[in-house]
Formats: structure tokens, sequence, C-alpha cells
DNA sequence: CCGGAAATAT
DNA sequence: TATATTTCCG
């Protein structure tokens, strides 16, 4: 059986991690073996919950049928012997209420299944105390739909509005007051945003599913992104749905083309049946196009070269199969470049490459010199980055860095700051600026990374005081894994150093003890990569009301700690079904979905979420009682603080994470579970739960190409 | 090649 | 709407 500890090995307070207003909430329980059934209840009720079970579906059912009001929860076995699992399922679904699913059997394919048939969570028996830690959330999930009701859904609303994602789609606007260049060109296929290159009528193609570099299997699109799934939906030919990096589903067939004039009219044609626009049409345009090159080229050259436009038009206009044919042939000049989504490996790796040039020489009010983007992009190893991205991503990084110390103020920073040369760190944590986190709720002024729900997040993990190496280390991973956000420091001390994985314990030693840090080489190759980044942002964490920190400072943060951040799928589930248990994922991958939760709508939907669960609006003093001087508190801080008084950092990062899992939905996990076996955003990489091995991964990745400078 | 900034996509 | 990313430009 389970342990009852959390990850970090200490012994978790079932009665702290249920918030208040979720105690003694009602949960039906429906298991035909006796004995689980029992000891699941025995255990909800450890975490307050009041607890009805019976062992038929049926009588479940009348139970419901008559006091429906008072379950806020059904959790069954999906194995019950007078119902068939997925009827009972949908059943309860109808009268909306989150129904979790628990099953003995360890087959992905089921909890896939009973996922995507609306379960908001599936537990793996034998379930334990653990395995409950969160039960209490899914009370406030709205109800989710089966997974194919949405696609089909999905595919209606697009279809009934203009803004379908499929077909050929034609977009014109303005672009003739902008721009040297002269004359109408076709934009390469490959850019799908950024400053034009060139005025006039562009053509391109849009909406192409990024993926993963690794990504092998599949039909259709390219792309260099690791973000994006790509998935066949059921039963309907030729239709896929694509979730971009923000989260956005969309499905399409075949392909297509955006035209842009300078007409602002845009129209959309469904390439199935209306075919790709004509050479022909885009001639009376007058449209030019001209050959993809890379900006690289094009500085060489000093001058951007134009095609023929007869001939890139037909190439630009290719039919579904010529496509894919095109993108077999990758050596074709023609070979897209899709947008880059700054996923969290990529940053990871940056910011590895960042602070490794960064330990050479040390400015403390600018960057190093060396942190070019050129050596950035070599350090960082990534074939599928060019370094005008890096580039650009550099500038972001700095603008943000320039932010925060603009907004710094020194009440916020620590007493007992480090009075060593390093204490104007370049990089500076956030937590040391709180004031630039503190933004009001919504405003993300400051999130870094992917756009939509994918924030890049303030480092929370650093209000945490590392009593426990692995909740550290864990916690910096996970952190930077589900979110961008620029944080230099953070990602520092996850670097494995040299050989010893286990090394990153010393740098976590030096976490506590960085005014004495003494730094050491700095190639990249060496075996410090703790910079004064994270030496700067060590006290932090040992000082102050991490409570405030995490509550008053940082409101926004969806930040989750690794064994919390399987509500839907448990750590073990994730090894069995192959998955990285990267659960945050689902929240880049379904927004719209995770809606009510999200955190970047965090006001109004808290407000929502207020509006329709009668446990929030019946005790809304309670919510924000739980910290009464936290004048900047809000609605949504009320499952990360209220139940926390006094919380210990473990709890604190919990009760953030909480948070963080409220905002999952997890119709976009199916995507994993049902066909999507070769995702791997994170190329490659190995479970975070083994950290050791990942540490080893990251290393390798990071190492893999560069040399060393001695 | 770089950084700042415009411009656009999302 | 705000943000992320691309592209321009000196």
């Amino acid at each position: 059986m389970c342990l009852k500890m959390d990850g970090n090995g200490m012994n978790f307070s079932v009665t702290k991690i249920v918030p208040k207003a979720a105690n003694g909430l009602h949960i039906l329980v429906v298991d035909n073996d006796t004995v689980s059934l029992m000891y699941l209840a025995s255990m909800l009720e450890q975490y307050s919950f009041k607890v009805t079970t019976t062992e038929l579906a049926s009588v479940a059912l009348s139970i419901l049928r008559e006091q429906k009001e008072q379950y806020k929860l059904v959790i069954a076995n999906m194995n019950l012997p007078d119902i068939d699992n997925l009827a009972f399922l949908h059943l309860l679904l109808k009268k909306d209420i989150p129904v979790i699913l628990m099953s003995s059997e360890r087959n992905g394919n089921l909890a896939g299944k009973a996922l995507a048939q609306g379960a908001c969570y599936f537990l793996q028996k034998p379930i334990c105390l653990e395995d409950l830690k969160f039960v209490w959330q899914h009370m406030y999930r709205k109800i989710r739909k089966p997974m194919k009701e949405v696609c089909e859904a999905n595919i209606e609303n697009k279809m009934n509005h203009g803004n379908d994602s499929r077909g050929i789609k034609i977009k014109e606007t303005d672009n003739v007051s902008r721009a040297p260049e002269k004359g109408n060109m076709i934009k390469e296929p490959g850019g799908v945003s950024g400053r034009p290159r060139c005025q006039g009528i562009i053509i391109k193609e849009v909406n192409h599913a990024t993926r993963p570099p690794n990504y092998e299997g599949g039909k259709e699109v390219g792309g260099v992104s690791g973000s994006a799934t790509v998935c066949n939906l059921d039963g309907i030919q030729n239709r896929y749905m694509v979730t971009d990096p923000n989260g956005k589903k969309k499905q399409f067939e075949g392909h297509q083309v955006s035209l842009v004039n300078e007409n602002h009219v845009k129209v959309v044609q469904n390439s199935c049946t209306k075919g790709s626009i004509t050479t022909e049409q885009k001639k009376q345009e007058g449209l030019k196009t001209r050959r993809q090159i890379d900006d690289e080229e094009q500085q060489q050259q000093g001058k951007r070269t134009k095609v023929n436009s007869e001939q890139k038009s037909s190439q630009s206009l290719k039919t579904n199969e010529e496509e894919g044919e095109r993108k077999d042939d990758s050596s074709s000049s023609n070979e897209k470049r899709s947008r880059v989504v700054w996923s969290p490996e990529l940053h990871l790796k940056f910011t590895a490459a960042v602070s490794a040039l960064g330990d050479k020489t040390v400015s403390s009010l600018s960057f190093d010199p060396e942190a070019r983007p050129k050596p950035i992009l070599e350090l960082m190893n990534s074939p599928n980055i060019t370094l005008r991205q890096v580039a650009s991503h550099l500038q972001k990084y700095k603008s943000q860095v320039q932010k925060i110390n603009e907004t710094s103020t020194t009440d916020f920073l620590p007493v007992s700051k480090s009075t060593s040369s390093y204490s104007k760190a370049e990089f500076p944590s956030l937590l040391e600026r709180p004031s630039a986190l503190a933004s009001p709720l919504g405003q993300r002024s400051l999130s870094f990374g992917g756009r939509g729900s994918t924030q890049f997040t303030a480092p929370k993990s650093l209000a945490q005081p590392g009593p426990s190496l692995s909740s550290v280390i864990n916690n910096h991973r996970t952190s930077n894994l589900n979110s961008g956000q620029m944080d230099i420091s953070r990602t520092l001390n996850l670097y494995p150093t040299n050989n010893n994985s286990n090394e990153v314990h010393i740098e976590n030693h030096s976490m506590l003890q960085r005014s004495n840090q003494i730094r050491k080489t700095s190639s990249f190759n060496s075996n410090n990569f703790v910079n004064e980044n994270m030496k700067e942002i060590q006290p932090y964490q040992i000082q102050g009301s991490v409570s405030q920190v995490s509550e008053t400072n940082l409101p926004n943060l969806s930040y989750v700690i690794p064994e919390a951040a399987s509500p839907c799928i448990s750590a073990d589930m994730s090894q069995l079904l192959n998955v990285p248990p990267y659960v945050n994922h689902a929240q880049e991958f379904a927004p719209d979905l995770a809606a009510p939760f999200n955190s970047q709508n965090q006001n109004q939907l808290s407000a929502g979420a207020m509006g329709r669960t009668d446990v929030l609006q019946s005790q809304p003093a309670q919510m924000t009682l739980g910290n009464a001087t936290n004048i900047e508190k809000s609605p949504n801080d009320f499952f990360g603080g209220s139940q926390n008084v006094d919380p210990t950092p473990e709890q604190v990062a919990a009760s953030g994470s909480n948070q963080n899992q409220s905002l999952l939905d997890y119709a976009n996990l199916l995507k994993f579970l049902e066909d999507d076996l070769e995702y791997n955003c994170l190329d490659s990489a190995p479970d975070i739960g083994d950290i050791d091995h990942y540490c080893k991964w990251l290393e390798q990745t990071l190492h893999g190409k560069s040399k060393d400078p001695q």
C-alpha cells in the first residue's frame, strides 16, 4: 500500500490539504468490491469528506436521483456488475456531477477511455491516501463533455463561423503602407507571424500544426515546435484536430492558404470541396512569389530574392498530397519553418546557455557580452532554432529582466541579501521583485513564454526553503517544465553537473550557502552551473513569510509540483501510458476547456465558480478571511491561501499546485492517451520522476554539442 | 552579427 | 486585448 507521505517524504496532514470550503462535502462512492469500497471511504473520511457508499450503480443512481444536490462528486469503479461502464458514467454526467473513475486494471486505454468519456479523473487502484489529495478539486470542476462531443461541437462551431481553420483560408490585409520592398510577393509558407517581409498580397499556409521534431507518426503537418499535437479525429477521414501551442484546438482538412492583400477581406474556403486557389487567380491579383530564403541568406545577399510568380504560385498552392510529398522531401528549400514555441525545454536550454555564458564574465548591470545569440544558439544545440529566434528570445529575455529591475524595490529585498559582488544579479529573481509580480490579477505583463495558458511563471519554488533536496529539484524542474517564465535563476540548479547527477545536491547546497559561494570556472562543461542568479535568489527562500510571498506577490502562479501535478494521470498511470506526467500540458492544450480555472482568467473564473458552486457561495467569508491582511488577495486565492493559515513551505507549494490543478482539464490528455504515442514535446526527455535520469538527459542535451573551450 | 523596434499572429 | 514571435533596419 502506499505510503501516507507526500513526495518529499514529509508527513502530510490530511486536514490541511482540503480547503475548508470543501470540508464535509459529500462524496458518493460506488464500488462492487466491498473491501476496496470501505477502504476508500475511510480514506475519504480522513480528508473530512462525508462519504456514502454503495456497491451497485443502480443504487447510486437512485440515490442521486433523490438527493442529487447533496453530492458533489461520485467516485465509481469502472467495472460495476450491474451497469455498463460508460453508460454509468454518462448517466452521472448527465446529472452534472463530477465523476472520478477508478479501476484496478492497469490499462491505459481504460483510463483514457474514462477520461475521454468525461470522467474528470482516473484513479488507479490500489488507491492510497495520497491519491486522494486533490479529489476535492474535482468537486469544483465543470462537467466536461465527452471528447467526441467536444470535437463535434468544435467542428460545428468552426464550420458555422467563418473562422474555420480547415480548408483554404484567404486573408487579405493591407500591407502597402509599410516595407520598403516594392511589389507583391508571396510570403514563404513557413512564416506565420511577424513583421511582413514584403507588402502586397501574401500567400501563406496557415494552421499547420507544429509538432515535436522527433514526431514521426501521424499524418500531416510538419514543424519543429514541441508543444502541439495532432490527432486524427475519430471516424473523420482526412480531418485532423490540431492543438496548437497556445492550446487552441483546431480542426482542418487539407491544405490551407492564406492570402493577404490590401482589402482586409477574408474569404474562407474549404479545400476539400473547393480546392486550392488557382494559380490563375493569383496571377490575376498580380501576385509575385519569392523563394523561401531565410534571414541569414538574405542578409548575406544583402538583397531579397524574388522569384518568378508562376513557379512559386504553383508551389505554394499544392494540394494535400503534394504538400505531403514536399514535406517528405526534407531537403527541399520549401521546407517550412513553423513558428517556434519556446517550450519549457527550449527555454531551459536557452537559460542554460545564457547562464553558462554568463558565468564566464560577470557584469553587474548588464548582460554578459558573451551571452549573445550566436553562442547561445550553439550551446543550445537545437537544430530547429534559428539565430534570429534566439536573438529574439534573448531580446525579450533582456527586456524582461530590465522590467524587473525597473520595478524592483528594496522594500522587498531580503534583508540579509548577499553583500557579495553579485548583489546586482543581472538576472534577478522575480521573487526579489515581487512588486513586479504582484500585479493585479489578469495582468501578465511579466509572464513570459507561451501565449495563452502557458504562462511562464514566477519562481514560486523559490519561496520554499529547501529542506528536501528532491523537492527543490522537482519544484524547479517542474516549474520550468510547466512554465516559461524568464527566470534564469531557477533553472540553474536543475542542471546536473558533469557526470554525476547527484551533484545536483551540491547545487542545492549552494542555495543555502550562497553568500559563501565561491565561483568556479565558467565553462559550459564545467561543474558549475550556478551563477549569481542562483546565489541571488536564495536568501529569499528562507526569509520572510512564505505564504505572503506566494499569495500576495505571486497571485498568478501556475506552479506545480510533480507529485501534485497529476490529478488526472497519476505518476503510475503516466508511466503506464507512456506519457510524460507533465500535466500542465493539458493547460497548454486546452485553455478553453480549462477555462473555469484558467489562471489567465482567475478573476472572472473564480467569480464564475462562486456563482455556480454551492460550496463556494456559502463560504465566501472563509475564503478571504484566511489571510485578512492580504489586501491584494483575490477570490482566486481561495484555494491557494485560505486553508493554509500557517503553512509549511511544502504546503504552500502544494496549495499553489492545488490551484494549478484546478486549472486542468483533461480533455486534452486524451490526445496523449488515445492517439498520440508519438507525442513527446520534451524531445525524448525522460520522466521527471526519475531525477537522475532526467538530469543525465538534460546534461546530454545541453552538452551534446558543446565543445570544451579548454 | 546584433539589438531595438515595428509589425503581425495568436 | 495583450503577448509572443518574426522581421526589418541601422
